[in-house]
RNA sequence: GCCCGGGUGGUGGAAUGGCAUACACGAACGACUCAAAAUCGUUUGCCGCAAGGCUUGUGGGUUCAAGUCCCACCCCGGGCACCA
């Protein structure tokens, strides 16, 4: 390869700052081959260049690489990148041109999650269509988007409002249906009386909306859901093959909250009716003084006598009006009446009385709870309010149980006392034998429970894919099928040659206030015939949760424009599942988990050949504002990227994300401290500029094997921030040296992944390069020089540092002993003291114990 | 309450049990300039004139050697939470 000789002329009057906008008086000369480090003008000739040789448009395969998807969070077309944006996408593109650079076949995709609630309300704030909103939105990110000089293909780029998008997300939903994993059922939802529609369990945080923040609502109510819960298991079992941050692995065990136990049976006396409960301490069985149903629970009233009929229904009522978030969150004062029946403790035939309380909760377990004062905190506290019987059946220790008054539960496991036979036993064996011997009777079966829920997706909102289904009342007529079955209560699914159901256009397209969909508006698009019976019939006017668009996109970034399939099954086998998945910690218990499920679900519909859709997955942190505080328009500390890329250029903005500080950690934006990777940008465009070198032997070999070492190992590990410091130490030793011809084309490729736009202008004008330097390979180090540079071998005496040698690697214990012991920083240590010990890391220290 | 992270200079942060404070930011001083900005150079953990001593949230321990391992505690961030 030639390259052209360095030129370098002796005066500068070009300033190096950034480039200002109230027209400076500096005047500039451009006296070089590169002239004066202008990021606007060459990032936007490399990013046409780019695009115009479709440089970063990716095959389905390329003969001798390996495919290797890297995966973002497609965004939210919110109408402005913020910085946030630029961290989740900027920076995992470092790791894109790497990849490329180590020789795989990379797609780095990138498309818009464009339905939902705040497009939709921002468009009834703003008047305007929610489609219309949402385009222009998706042109102006789109520009902004390729303004960070990232490697996305474009080619194939998804919208999730595109009907030939959400023709497939419909067409999933109905084979989900066949299946009898989409169904409709009435339960107790939640609602937010704000946005005016369903919500799902995981999209309700500490009682309010994800969204809004309104305080949500219980209701009972008609909705579409997905059976996640088929899947419990699975979702927690099949984590240990994924290589994912614990603490996403961690949440996602919690959400689904696998607990085992047994389920008893308490008997009501003169009755053929007997409340189960759920318990995970059967050990504690003796130990049962009373027994608690949920206000919902079915028997109550059944079972309540009736002088106490006022009192409970009176209670229940209450309970009724509290909202999620008082009866789980505030509410922890207990509070419950006694209904006046009684049942039956099968361990020793005791009559225990039946209290209702909203302690309890309804949907989990039987909705009903033996309470075991004594080893119990909730039931304890009860108890004492109530002033019902405490009574100690675990002891922490046996034989001469010395029991102590309690003050508060006793909830460790321990041994059984005063447990008839069971007496003595250790908690773990009392479970056993205990659900041994009631499971002989008939009265206990063990059971596992789980706190997930299904997952509601009907949302009574206008902006969502429709979901394909139609209500004939005709067909409703006939003798029902049992609930969940495949066309239970007169719904038939459109026929699949129909999809996609498009979304009608709609002029009032707000939400109602009845809480049917706004969709029932379209009064043509309404009314169709029933695919079953020939009849007229009625859309479903229910649109899908946007967590189902986006549980299934990276399908379709392998095939976009298919249109026979959601994608071709050979492509997907080249790509899937996603090798890594960058993005944000908030998606742990939703998106991650419904993609998870979704995946899943296809894998036993034969749709797709895998069951876990990402191997590989990474957090990112939160970039924060100035202040700390989360950004936010009314706290007006938003740091606007264009305003930074318009400043610094875009390569110092990605540069200095990827150095604020650990990747998955974030923090706040410091306005101050991009300047430092902007003058590093600048030094390097001086280096190549105003330093005339002659093909001269490296000096720089050790250091520059360390650093091809070390900068590749971060970016690998998504360490970007010890990476960027690597190429500034490297940086600061060739400013000292000069660095040969060879140093600078290495440093240029190292730097190329975080300052794409910097090294391609570098390569091209000063190298005279006729192809991207983003083609080219990541250097190779060699060990060989990793082995030369010379150390620093630390001499201790007593563990304390007196001195330091500077050799050569792999010099002899012996010799070292020597040198340090003659050392005139050690000697006067050593005088009049015996050796007792020598200490020897080879390369390292030698420490002399005397 | 339970489960994860984390606590290191004025700031962001670095450190396979082996020189704590790399790399930056900021600050001070100097050079260039009529001047400023930019740039370049020097200094910059704390105490001390110095020799030297002290220092990784606190207190113990293991070790020749601890930011790193163990025990107890304090504080901050996140997740779950009346889930029986």
């Amino acid at each position: 390869m030639q390259f052209a000789e360095f030129s370098h002329q002796g005066s500068q009057t070009t300033s190096l700052g950034p480039p200002t906008t109230s027209g400076s008086s500096v005047s500039i000369k451009a006296t070089s081959a590169l002239g004066r480090y202008n990021p606007l003008k060459i990032e936007k000739k490399w990013q046409k260049y780019w695009q115009g040789k479709k440089l970063f448009q990716t095959k389905d395969t390329v003969k001798g690489k390996e495919n290797f998807m890297l995966l973002t969070e497609f965004p939210y077309p919110s109408g402005n990148l913020h910085i946030g944006h630029w961290y989740a996408f900027a920076v995992p593109d470092i790791f894109s041109r790497y990849l490329r650079m180590r020789g795989k076949n990379v797609l780095y995709p990138i498309g818009f999650d464009a339905f939902g609630l705040p497009a939709e309300n921002a468009a009834i704030k703003n008047k305007i269509n929610p489609k219309k909103w949402t385009e222009q939105n998706i042109a102006y990110m789109t520009k902004q988007l390729q303004s960070m000089g990232a490697t996305f293909d474009w080619s194939r780029k998804v919208s999730t409002i595109d009907p030939e998008y959400y023709k497939w997300t419909q067409w999933f939903f109905i084979q989900l249906f066949k299946k009898g994993l989409a169904y409709r059922a009435k339960t107790l939802v939640n609602w937010c009386p704000k946005d005016k529609t369903v919500l799902a369990n995981e999209q309700v945080i500490n009682g309010c909306c994800d969204r809004c923040g309104t305080e949500v609502v219980q209701k009972e109510l008609a909705q579409w859901m997905f059976k996640t819960t088929d899947y419990a298991d699975k979702l927690i079992d099949d984590l240990e093959k994924l290589d994912w941050p614990e603490v996403t692995k961690t949440a996602q065990k919690n959400w689904v909250g696998r607990s085992r136990g047994v389920e008893v049976n308490f008997l009501i006396p003169n009755s053929k009716e007997m409340i189960k409960v759920f318990t995970t301490r059967a050990d504690t069985l003796f130990g049962a003084t009373y027994l608690v149903l949920a206000p919902e629970h079915s028997l109550v009233t059944k079972l309540t006598t009736d002088d106490n009929l006022d009192k409970v229904n009176k209670y229940i009522q209450e309970a009724r009006k509290k909202t999620e978030l008082e009866r789980t969150h505030l509410d922890k004062d207990k509070t419950g009446v006694f209904t006046g029946a009684y049942v039956v403790n099968p361990v020793n035939k005791e009559k225990i009385p039946v209290w209702v309380a909203d302690y309890v909760i309804g949907q989990y377990g039987t909705g009903a709870v033996m309470a075991v004062p004594a080893h119990d905190e909730r039931d304890f506290e009860f108890a004492k309010k109530y002033n019902l019987p405490v009574k100690m059946v675990i002891c922490p220790n046996y034989p001469a149980p010395k029991c102590p008054v309690l003050e508060k539960a006793f909830t460790d496991d321990a041994y059984l006392v005063d447990s008839g036979e069971f007496t003595g036993m250790t908690s773990e064996e009392g479970r056993n034998k205990i659900l041994e011997k009631l499971r002989k009777e008939k009265l206990a079966e063990s059971k596992i429970n789980y706190k997930l829920h299904d997952w509601v997706i009907s949302r009574q909102r206008y902006w969502g894919a429709p979901i394909p289904m139609i209500h004939c009342s005709k067909c409703a007529r006939l003798p029902a099928r049992p609930a969940g079955g495949p066309d239970g209560q007169g719904y038939q699914p459109v026929p699949e040659k129909e999809l996609p159901v498009k979304l009608p256009d709609l002029e009032d397209f707000k939400p109602t206030t009845d809480g049917r969909s706004p969709l029932a508006k379209a009064k043509e698009w309404l009314k169709t015939k029933c695919p079953k019976c020939g009849k007229d019939a009625e859309r479903e006017t229910d649109t899908m949760d946007t967590f189902v668009d986006s549980s299934w996109y990276f399908l379709r970034y392998v095939d976009p424009k298919n249109k026979k399939s959601f994608a071709d099954a050979k492509k997907m086998k080249q790509w899937l599942p996603v090798r890594t998945y960058v993005g944000g910690a908030e998606h742990n218990t939703m998106h991650l988990l419904y993609s998870r499920f979704f995946t899943k679900a296809l894998f036993d519909l034969g749709l797709v050949d895998f069951n876990e859709p990402f191997l590989v997955r990474r957090n990112h942190g939160v970039i924060l504002g100035p202040d700390s505080q989360k950004m936010s328009k009314s706290k007006g500390n938003v740091v606007d990227p264009d305003d930074l890329v318009k400043k610094y250029g875009a390569d110092a903005v990605r540069m200095y994300l990827a150095f604020m500080g650990p990747y998955e950690q974030g923090g706040p934006w410091s306005p101050g401290s991009i300047n430092g990777v902007f003058r590093f940008l600048n030094r390097v465009w001086s280096l190549f500029e105003k330093t005339k070198i002659a093909d001269k032997d490296s000096e720089l070999e050790g250091v520059l094997n360390r650093s091809i070492k070390k900068t590749g190992e971060d970016i690998e590990n998504l360490h970007f921030n010890t990476g960027v410091s690597e190429l500034m130490k490297l940086l600061n030793k060739m400013e000292e040296s000069g660095g040969s011809k060879k140093d600078k084309i290495i440093f240029l490729k190292l730097l190329a992944p975080f300052a794409p736009h910097l090294a391609e202008e570098i390569w091209f004008t000063l190298l005279k390069q006729k192809k991207s330097i983003h083609l080219e390979n990541w250097p190779k180090y060699d060990e060989k020089f990793l082995k030369q540079e010379k150390i620093d071998l630390i001499i201790q005496i007593n563990g304390r540092v007196k001195g330091v040698l500077k050799i050569a690697r792999g010099v002899s214990e012996e010799e070292t002993k020597t040198m340090a012991m003659s050392s005139e920083k050690v000697k006067p240590h050593l005088l009049g003291k015996t050796l007792k010990r020598v200490i020897f890391i080879p390369d390292r220290l030698i420490n002399l114990v005397v």
